[in-house]
DNA sequence: TGACTACATTCGGACAACCGGATATATAGA
DNA sequence: TCTATATATCCGGTTGTCCGAATGTAGTCA
């Protein structure tokens, strides 16, 4: 039972079961969706996201910058079913039909071009002046 | 989603799985049987009973020096539908019937005055020695 | 009362989970 | 080539989980 257990540990974390829930209603999400979304940092949407991924519930596919995260059956039959049952559960419970208001929010926001605006990224003036400083340096040897 | 996230986390544990599923079959279990069964310390199977009960799915119900857990119909209707599948799932699960059949013969054992043979009893001799030396102690005041 | 038993809890250590921030990598576009 | 963007991964620190051994507690029985 020891797979049983290692599956219920992935559905141990509140995070993670938001994404399975918006994975249930959107085909495919990109990390960067499901970072503005569920308002938490790249890093965590990243890795949360490839945790679904290792333990056989969740493929992603890259294309250009983008890795789109998508549910996929598992070998597994009682992680199927229970991920069935998860489904209609989840789909109770009080915080689903906010997330899904916020997800399809996110998503016009986005096709009218709104980008990341990820909270890892460099800061232009942070890299440029770091840039120069570099260049002094190598300048001075 | 917190709650959902806490329950699964209950469930992310092989010995509380098979906890679970030696409860779905048996109405009653006092820690003893427990401890016998999966083959695990006293203390182990104290605690992980104990989680159980802290989440809401199970009651323990004292009878002399023992205590006899149980399950009972969660609160949560997440829980509770969950729990519904779980019991069919583990059924199917090769570990499962091997589980129940141990337990058959520790209870036939039992019936056949069988004790816990507690690996957490103190021994004899161990007491002794102390209490003698305590003795000492106070006769020195 | 004293020995024994079943169970709960505490203690301290090992290890895993989770996090944010920083960095590495790769692609797209100017 | 330089810059911006999306993502993955590393780093370290904090917190949480799990464990066995030891101890505490409360019943039972002689």
């Amino acid at each position: 039972m020891k797979e049983a257990a290692r599956f219920f540990k992935a559905l141990s974390d509140e995070s993670r079961l938001k994404m399975l829930w918006l994975l249930f209603n959107r085909r495919e999400l990109c990390v960067c969706d499901v970072m503005a979304v569920l308002e938490i940092t790249q890093s965590k949407a990243s890795r949360h996201l490839a945790a679904l991924r290792h333990i056989g519930i969740a493929t992603d596919r890259k294309e250009g910058l983008w890795s789109y995260y998508s549910l996929r059956p598992p070998a597994d039959e009682l992680a199927k079913n229970h991920l069935k049952l998860l489904r209609t559960t989840l789909a109770k419970h009080p915080d689903a039909k906010p997330l899904l208001d916020k997800l399809n929010s996110w998503l016009k926001e986005k096709t009218r071009g709104a980008s990341c605006v990820n909270n890892n990224a460099r800061t232009k003036t942070k890299d440029a002046s770091i840039r120069a400083l570099l260049r002094e340096r190598i300048h001075e040897q």
